[in-house]
DNA sequence: TCACGTTTGGAACACCGTTCCAATCCATCA
DNA sequence: TGATGGATTGGAACGGTGTTCCAAACGTGA
């Protein structure tokens, strides 16, 4: 009769897949990807690796649990209200940002994009691009253009953070390679010697946004 | 006195980094990112995992490694000829094609984006977007969206790829996803449902120019 | 011929994901 | 109430990995 009741209520100590996922983002946040192992988990978790298996199949269901846990949110955007393309920025401004602050969440979300809210993102891109006025036709190639460039960003921007771990002076770093390209040969990097100053100092927030305002014009100006 | 002479000419069947990284590929090639273990390699070159570590630093530079073999030799291209719009479509499908081929290329171009011709790559596509007249304050935007779509877009491939080993039938796998599409809730997806028959019948390579040349006519439409 | 730096092959190490299993807990039923 | 059996736990064990270490073989200049 309260089977209901006990069902609903656990032990606070038990484990859970949810203890276990959060225990999981805990340890990626702190010390990144490769710190994430069976044996780091029971440890902070009190526990040995065989109790993690019974709740979790192996690790690439643990990874994709933990990216579920921080992306599915996101993808829960006020439904169409406001312009279209300012919601397009807002849901892609909210997964860079994300990524910025988890970023193991890029590779993953990188290594099996399917897992996850992808069907809500398409969903939420191509609602809005309709609202554009975008054709039936293009609209498939517009929001996959989006969606590719988005997680194109959000994997390097987890690709950097992984090889510049965190105390990294970031504008010192930048200037160090700006510097490189301005010395480069003067007849064969013409291009690149141009691009040297604004690498120096930019915004990689506003660059991501810069890349998404492109595509919006490119999707604009269809023909 | 012939000191130079046999420097240069070094027995055939003795170890060298080149001849490593050769077998290396081959496994990539053949079984894949996972198949690819000192212990394989050793077998393969019929050695000892300690006389490749002698040659090569560690697994990250190996793989490095490979993907310069392959990805470097695209980078380059002839100077300045051509169309410039097609000059960069050339070079985003040279790209795409050789990860099509080397699937495992991608998530390493992805992993570490500049140890690679990257230079080469802001050139290439930069100086080609100067020539269409875009001003020297937009153009390390402009690069920087087009080169990270196009890594992007590899490393999706990518990804693509390692879920769908090779001989999976693509074309009826699309469709039992574009089926899901269409099935999934008519008020709540009715973009995702317009999409799903582009989906079923789309082709990767076109879909991947189609957003270059949306990037492109955002790029040209600048004001 | 000798000596010495270069190169090799494979054993050994620490650690990983995963499996297995004996021990424990706890709700249910006789 | 006490017994029973499934759910859950903790940790030992297994096969495999990247990497290190080192004794042996090689080959080249003195």
């Amino acid at each position: 009769m309260d089977n209901r009741k006990q069902r609903s209520e656990r032990r606070t100590d038990a484990l859970s897949r949810e203890r276990i996922v959060e225990a999981a983002i805990e340890i990626l946040d702190a010390d990144g990807e490769a710190a994430l192992t069976f044996r780091a988990l029971a440890s902070r978790l009190s526990t040995g690796s065989g109790a993690i298996y019974w709740h979790v199949a192996d690790k690439g269901e643990l990874l994709a649990a933990c990216a579920d846990a921080i992306v599915v949110p996101l993808m829960r955007i006020e439904v169409m209200a406001g312009e279209p393309r300012e919601g397009i920025r807002l849901i892609a401004l909210g997964i860079f940002d994300a990524i910025d602050r988890h970023p193991w969440v890029g590779s993953q979300l990188f290594r099996e994009p399917w897992r996850f809210g992808m069907l809500q993102m398409f969903e939420s891109v191509g609602a809005r691009l309709l609202k554009l006025g975008v054709p039936d036709k293009a609209l498939f190639d517009c929001v996959s253009a989006l969606v590719s460039y988005i997680l194109g960003v959000a994997g390097q921007n987890a690709a950097n953070a992984r090889m510049h771990p965190e105390g990294t002076d970031r504008s010192s770093l930048l200037a160090a390679v700006a510097a490189r390209w301005e010395e480069s040969d003067a007849e064969d990097y013409v291009a690149v010697r141009k691009m040297a100053t604004q690498l120096r100092d930019h915004d990689d927030r506003a660059q991501f946004l810069a890349g998404i305002d492109l595509l919006l014009n490119g999707i604009a100006h269809l023909r």
